[in-house]
DNA sequence: TGTACATCAGTGAACGCGCGTTCACTGATGTAC
DNA sequence: TGTACATCAGTGAACGCGCGTTCACTGATGTAC
């Protein structure tokens, strides 16, 4: 059964992108690293080649999201009214495994170990860093939480009209 | 060691409060029955005497703090910027336990069941209802998505300075 | 008011399942000579 | 180039622990008469 450690590189990320992709579905604790294994197209026996804990995975799959996002920008950043009305968009409620982390696993992170906190904290600076380019820092940081926010708020609310209402109000705010 | 059918309300309070502030301190997962029941000065195997299942315990101990928040609010909201000015605070941030329900639980109640997240959609419209009687409804929209989701950010921030930037940032964002 | 009985809040032990982790094993890949 | 050996990615089974839930039991509370 064995593959070449080049093939070894490509099992890696199709851990990790499964993993980013259903812990912002069902959160950390909501997904098994069999379902993980699973998903990525191996046994959940494999898993201790690539990774030393479940943790582990937690901090590396969320860190290559980070970076996925640095390298190709999903969101344009024009300026901050285009940043949020991209970011607000029902389509990004809806595919929360693909959107952003803060929202999708926010207040899980709070209490993630050290390690893992340093890298998110990282990736909340160079967000607010990247936003600030077009306006205040202050803008950057308010208009920011908003939209983590409501994406968040907009998610827990059962019906769509509520929610809908909850971006667009948002949106409005923002002036985008 | 039975107790007077008083004394099980009491128990139940106890339970819920217990329930209410440990919920939040540590996410829903990261707390057992079993502690819940001790911190409220009882034996686990009383539990179904009280709830029938965790999840009840969890949309109970929910709606409880939303009510007594509602019967005797903490925060004033004399206006949108003086209930900003109050909920940013760094101790908020700090009083997990007692604060805002969303900014502490938000990413996992999304995945809540329907009768749960039914409670919640309701407190979050109540929410809105009562900031937007000072000031548009848009604004009231944008500015709470804009607290929870900065309290949320602040708490994940892994250094003081940079969690009391964000948390001043979005104070100065809403003109609080 | 007293007495016999029923109820039930709370205890402590046990159950059973799920899940992270470990491990012996396989066989293709990679290396040494 | 070929051959013998070492490595190790991946498999499938098993382990062990934690936790939600269940249950027999106790004894004070509450009720019927």
């Amino acid at each position: 059964m064995a593959k070449s450690r080049q093939h070894k590189a490509e099992s890696r990320k199709a851990i990790l992108d499964s993993a980013a992709r259903l812990f912002r579905e069902r959160g950390v604790e909501g997904v098994t690293v069999a379902e993980v294994m699973q998903d990525a197209g191996l046994t959940h026996g494999g898993f201790p080649r690539h990774f030393s804990s479940k943790q582990e995975l937690v901090t590396e799959a969320l860190a290559a999201v980070f970076q996925a996002n640095q390298d190709a920008p999903i969101l344009p950043t024009d300026s901050l009214q285009v940043f949020a009305a991209a970011y607000l968009r029902p389509q990004h409620r809806e595919a929360v495994g693909r959107g952003c982390a803060f929202a999708a696993l926010g207040s899980e992170l709070v209490r993630a170990p050290d390690h893992t906190r340093a890298t998110l904290t990282a990736e909340i600076r160079r967000q607010i860093d990247e936003l600030a380019k077009t306006t205040s820092r202050e803008q950057a940081i308010g208009a920011w939480s908003a939209m983590v926010g409501a994406m968040m708020l907009a998610r827990i609310a059962d019906n769509e009209a509520f929610s809908d209402e909850i971006l667009n109000g948002t949106k409005a705010f923002l002036g985008a």
